[in-house]
DNA sequence: TGTACATCAGTGAACGCGCGTTCACTGATGTAC
DNA sequence: TGTACATCAGTGAACGCGCGTTCACTGATGTAC
């Protein structure tokens, strides 16, 4: 059947956000394709209809949930009540539910490992890096600190390390001791940027 | 031809070491046992005479190492002048040489990710969080502040934050920025514990 | 307005490859007598 | 001390499976005339 051209991007732009997900809760490695397509009652073989390969899905898959989070929590920063924006947006970072699913959560957390594990120089780093730059420099501006390079300093330190928090509460086997995990990082986070 | 017990032992601890270096550095999955045994100048088929499969081998050679780092970590503390033991092990697990060796380097950093996608009772979680708990523990009596369970979350907080930024500096495409970050997370945790 | 042809998203069989695992076999050395 | 047999680490061919990718085909709709 022919299909418009507005019918290919809509699937374009599921084949993507389901991608994104399996990505995040399984890796690259733990997303087949075939799978992916399934679930959207789909077979297999349209993919290379809209992806080159399955590498080129990453890095596309990659990128708009990056800016996504940015958003989101551009969001969480918008709600804080006034000076409270830095509280507001390490509480939605650490919240449990973020650490529940990771399908839907950060990608830096998510993939960090893995893609450090790709080639220096490969599409999917170089994507990786520009949108880290672009996140931390947002995240700047709620950031304590004299000088605007101080403040991008914190930003990157922060996410980083929220980031690692994150991943080893993801780990830990009880949901109890994730919530204490999460709950103690809130707290020293917060202090942290303080100091 | 027969071999020794002790020439069996050897070979098993041979294989340990590599397979240790060939997780850390490349994930479990990229890690293939073919491989593994021809960099020991053996065939694969013998791999089955030392492990029950794949997943066995990878907790025996989790545990192993995890303990070898605390070593390592005890040491750099013990060379350290009195009083500057935490900024000591600050300063060697964010070192440039950790971050570029990721296959020498802390299990956590290396593999929590993909820890965390194994299911949640399997023996390498148990393992992991079991040996977690005994090198933060091990590590909480060179944090400041004034209860064991104060300084033992302090451990875990520096941990997990470190693993995260060591993670993420690894995911940056060129070595001074790479190094520059390190810097600045030396600085930004050495602080934060201080906090 | 109607007709013939072109287009192309989606289908599903097939291919090739990597990899974990199995298995019959080898042969040097340990052990029983 | 010598001999026959058992053991078992290691070999390498083979198997099965999952998965990324290719390809000939379909058929509804767009387009040219």
């Amino acid at each position: 059947m022919r299909y418009s051209a507005e019918h290919k991007e809509q699937t374009r732009e599921r084949i993507i956000r389901a991608a994104a997900r399996r990505f995040r809760s399984r890796g690259s490695e733990g997303a087949a394709i075939a799978d992916l397509m399934r679930e959207l009652k789909l077979t297999h073989g349209g993919f290379y209809r809209h992806f080159k390969n399955k590498e080129d899905l990453f890095v596309q898959a990659l990128e708009p949930r990056l800016t996504e989070i940015s958003k989101r929590i551009a969001s969480a920063i918008e709600h804080a009540p006034p000076g409270g924006e830095l509280k507001a947006f390490i509480d939605a970072y650490l919240d449990i539910q973020h650490c529940e699913n990771a399908g839907e959560g950060c990608p830096v957390a998510a993939l960090a490992t893995e893609l450090a594990r790709h080639p220096p120089r490969s599409r999917v780093r170089l994507a990786f890096e520009k949108i880290l730059k672009e996140r931390t420099g947002q995240m700047a501006k709620y950031m304590p600190g004299k000088t605007e390079d101080e403040r991008a300093r914190q930003a990157r330190m922060l996410m980083s390390g929220m980031a690692g928090s994150l991943t080893i509460a993801r780990a830990l086997t009880e949901e109890q001791a994730r919530r204490k995990f999460l709950d103690d990082a809130k707290d020293f986070y917060f202090k942290a940027v303080h100091a």
